[in-house]
DNA sequence: CGGGTAAGTTCTCTTTCAGAACCTGTCAAT
DNA sequence: ATTGACAGGTTCTGAAAGAGAACTTACCCG
């Protein structure tokens, strides 16, 4: 399959895939949450090769996930940001966080975990309806598709 | 990076992906959330390669996301089903599902939304805290490590 | 001048993936 | 008894992506 391609598709979870689902675009995109911004700084967390990084960090921006911004010319310096699109993504990197940290094991608790800016205490992620404030699982919802077919 | 020892890291997000990170599995586990449960059927929604499609279910069962159950024997028959671990993955593909919709441009509307099974009517996902009920946003939410290093 | 910093690019080599064919065990029809 | 179909893989080959390390460009500092 040409990942390049899946954008046409119909399916929300192959297009959002052509984005997001490569091996290193999510921890690119949960080091930026973290504000980290520049290019070195990455490299240097993440122990990617720099040719990927470049690589990662060109397909990002030309999706409009992130954006590139001079900090200082001579010599021009480029900084990278979520743009709001990007900052978009951040109930899917916290359901997975949620995940993890439920599901995949590791040796002690977890040793990272998400808590409250105001009051310090942890937090509990649960999806729901902005509307009717009702849980949504996958007993409580499915997808249709326009042309009828069921999809999810 | 080897993507096998990921699971050992601290950071949630490296473990999660080291499971769900790569580039078919988030597809293959669609199709399990929409009913799909056998190998040649997989493969023709997916359009996967066979040998691909089998080393990930292989991983998926490993890691306890599906689990395998004979449907027949002579000829002996499985098919692949979500474990509680892996329908616990709902939130996340909800979440990209909702991203992409909104974010990943499509010529025309969205052509599969997510709808509440029982009123019929599309849902619009939030994450909220459990017990605030508080939504979860950037800027609500810090993550901390237990050694206290900030971290998301 | 030499060294340092930031952001890449350019090499080579290894791993992974795609595409297609082949294999195994069973049944059902010819 | 052979032929074909079905389900679930495995085994090839060649192409693409990734790892690791060195090189480049453009500037500043001492």
């Amino acid at each position: 399959m040409k990942w390049n391609e899946l954008q046409n598709e119909s399916c929300p979870v192959a297009r959002g895939l052509s984005v997001v689902g490569d091996r290193w675009t999510m921890l690119v995109l949960r080091d930026c949450f973290l504000g980290i911004r520049r290019f070195e700084q990455m490299q240097d967390r993440l122990g990617i090769t720099r040719h990927v990084l470049a690589d990662r960090l060109r397909k990002l921006e030309g999706a409009g996930v992130l954006c590139r911004e001079a900090y200082q010319d001579r010599p021009l310096r480029h900084e990278y940001r979520l743009t709001e699109r990007g900052k978009a993504l951040y109930p899917m990197l916290v359901s997975l966080i949620d995940w993890a940290n439920a599901h995949v094991p590791i040796e002690g608790s977890p040793s990272v975990t998400l808590v409250s800016r105001s009051a310090g205490t942890p937090i509990a992620p649960m999806l729901v309806d902005r509307v009717t404030g009702e849980e949504i699982t996958h007993r409580s919802v499915s997808a249709i598709s326009n042309a009828g077919a069921k999809k999810a």
